[in-house]
DNA sequence: TTTTTTGTTAACTGTTCAGTCAACAACGAT
DNA sequence: ATCGTTGTTGACTGAACAGTTAACAAAAAA
């Protein structure tokens, strides 16, 4: 029925890519259609505004990443197997990106949710549920591990807060130096944090 | 010599409190010169730029609130005890400033640091800048603990960086669930990440 | 007192911005 | 084939924006 196009599936990249190279307030709606060519009436058509766009935007970000994830904390694999897969995940993501662009780029998130959350309350609301959904998967792992006594906390949840407000601060660490090496070694920390053993040599 | 007059300062202290209060790219020059009651050509008398202007805010804003950091973390106070302090200060401002603005307003120089790293090379500079400062303070604490054989790291610089790791990214996400309450027990998990004994009960 | 320095102001320029709209184009369904 | 639906376009509006300027005002130094 009617005509078919793939411009929103375009906008939303495009605003994604610039938004996390950049930051919100810096991108115009006028920059995202260039980068989309898409004219800025076609915009208008898919979206009513430019928060909206982000909204959409990060929720297929998410849909697009989650798969990753889920691989990375498949029950399948030993709980802190899983907490130090991550971590070196988001190293070489990180690390690519910063070949890409010259820039650590950070956390998309947590960018946007450190830019606006004072000033837009559902993108505060977005960022807020995105960073609940990394850190239930580290909950679950942290649960996992304190049953099976490699790890000595007392509430698994508040762990998982911990652990990801460290990696976080690493991430924004790493971005505020722009170095990415600052993320080579997440895991022992984080590690640190939860009372874990050291690292295992695999 | 010439007329004098305070309209620097209003428009330092303006650009600073909107600036943290909301973000960098959401604050116009106007915006500023509104609530600093100075008029557009008198800004642009003063700074040469927003940009320039927000990294004079920001130098002001250190100059301002370094002498309560020289004193939280001053020789005569035990190390650990520095460390504690430290906490529980960034604790009391945060809870202020959520009284006062209804948000969790963030650390200053990481709210811009992570807005515009990877735009504008001055204000990363300055924000990596104001980040290595706090982080030499506590730097200096910890390299002193260890002397004292309170706390078990191995480098202290590296150590240090953890820590200030760890108290942004809670400062982050306190900020994006605008609850100050997940500052309220910061040094619990900073000394387990320095293998210090626990908090004492003073 | 007058001259120099320092600061103030309103009015202005040109640009960029978000958002609108009416006309048009492609496609599927009937 | 034609009609409803979905998508596209360029030209438009009005507001907000950063930055400029020339004329003016206050104070301090001479």
């Amino acid at each position: 029925m009617g005509r078919t196009s793939d411009a929103k599936e375009r906008l939303l990249t495009a605003a994604l890519d610039l938004i996390w190279t950049s930051s919100y307030g810096s991108v115009s709606v006028e920059d995202i259609c260039v980068r989309a060519d898409v004219r800025k009436g076609s915009f208008y058509y898919f979206f009513p505004s430019k928060s909206a766009l982000a909204l959409a935007a990060y929720e297929a970000k998410w849909r697009e990443g989650r798969p990753l994830f889920d691989a990375i904390f498949s029950p399948q694999v030993p709980p802190l197997d899983r907490i130090e897969n991550w971590c070196q995940t988001l190293y070489a993501l990180q690390k690519e990106k910063f070949e890409q662009f010259g820039h650590v780029v950070g956390c998309p998130y947590c960018n946007v949710g450190s830019e606006l959350a004072t000033q837009d309350p559902k993108i505060r609301a977005i960022a807020e549920e995105m960073m609940g959904r990394m850190f239930r998967y580290l909950e679950t792992a942290i649960a996992e591990a304190k049953r099976e006594g490699v790890v000595s906390v007392r509430d698994p949840k508040q762990a998982a807060q911990e652990a990801c407000s460290f990696v976080n601060g690493r991430l924004l660490q790493a971005k505020v130096q722009n170095d990415p090496e600052l993320l080579g070694d997440l895991v022992s920390p984080v590690f640190r944090l939860l009372g874990a053993a050291a690292v295992s040599f695999s």
